[in-house]
DNA sequence: GTCACGATTTGT
DNA sequence: CAAATCGTGACG
């Protein structure tokens, strides 16, 4: 296996630490990929802005399961949003992928320039073909109000590499 | 089965 | 500011 790719000890922690150190890693896919600038973390409980907010479903089960895994999802019909499980197996907790290097900036454009699509659903980061390694570590991270939602937007889980 | 709605993007 | 577009979740 490649060492540099990330651990599922690496996700096995909390939303917000595993999105703060998910910036600067490197985000592969067919082939493409490059350094994550832009991050959300989406908690469990008090977080109504969260898909897990009103418990486990179909669709959310995948947030409760084991880290280091491929939570995508189709939103307005129209575009689909990578995220990435975290906490440990039981818990939810997901990061969302919202910038990458060379791509511009925004969650649909991101999973459209990539080639993400619902298959990729559930998909193990520790074995691909979606994969995130290491990468140079972020001057810095500025942390925001998450983008794109109504509530809980005085939450500022949304983190940005300064680079 | 039915129905309202959204972690967005793009064009007017 | 409004449209596009469809799976999900709540309700019955």
């Amino acid at each position: 296996m490649t060492p540099e790719l990330l651990t599922r000890e690496f996700y096995s922690a909390p939303a917000v630490q595993v999105a703060r150190r998910l910036l600067g890693c490197v985000l592969e896919f067919n082939g493409r990929g490059g350094r994550i600038l832009e991050v959300e973390a989406y908690l469990g409980e008090g977080d109504e802005a969260a898909h897990t907010h009103r418990g486990i479903t179909p669709r959310t089960r995948v947030i409760f399961g084991p880290p280091g895994h491929a939570y995508v999802y189709l939103n307005y019909g129209i575009h689909y949003c990578l995220n990435v499980v975290a906490e440990p197996d039981g818990r939810a907790g997901c990061v969302l992928i919202r910038a990458v290097e060379g791509i511009g900036n925004g969650p649909g454009k991101l999973t459209r320039a990539l080639g993400i699509t619902l298959e990729l659903n559930g998909c193990d980061l520790t074995q691909g073909p979606l994969t995130i390694r290491r990468g140079r570590s972020p001057a810095g991270i500025v942390a925001t109000p998450r983008i794109g939602i109504r509530k809980s937007i005085d939450l500022p889980l949304r983190f940005l590499a300064t680079d």
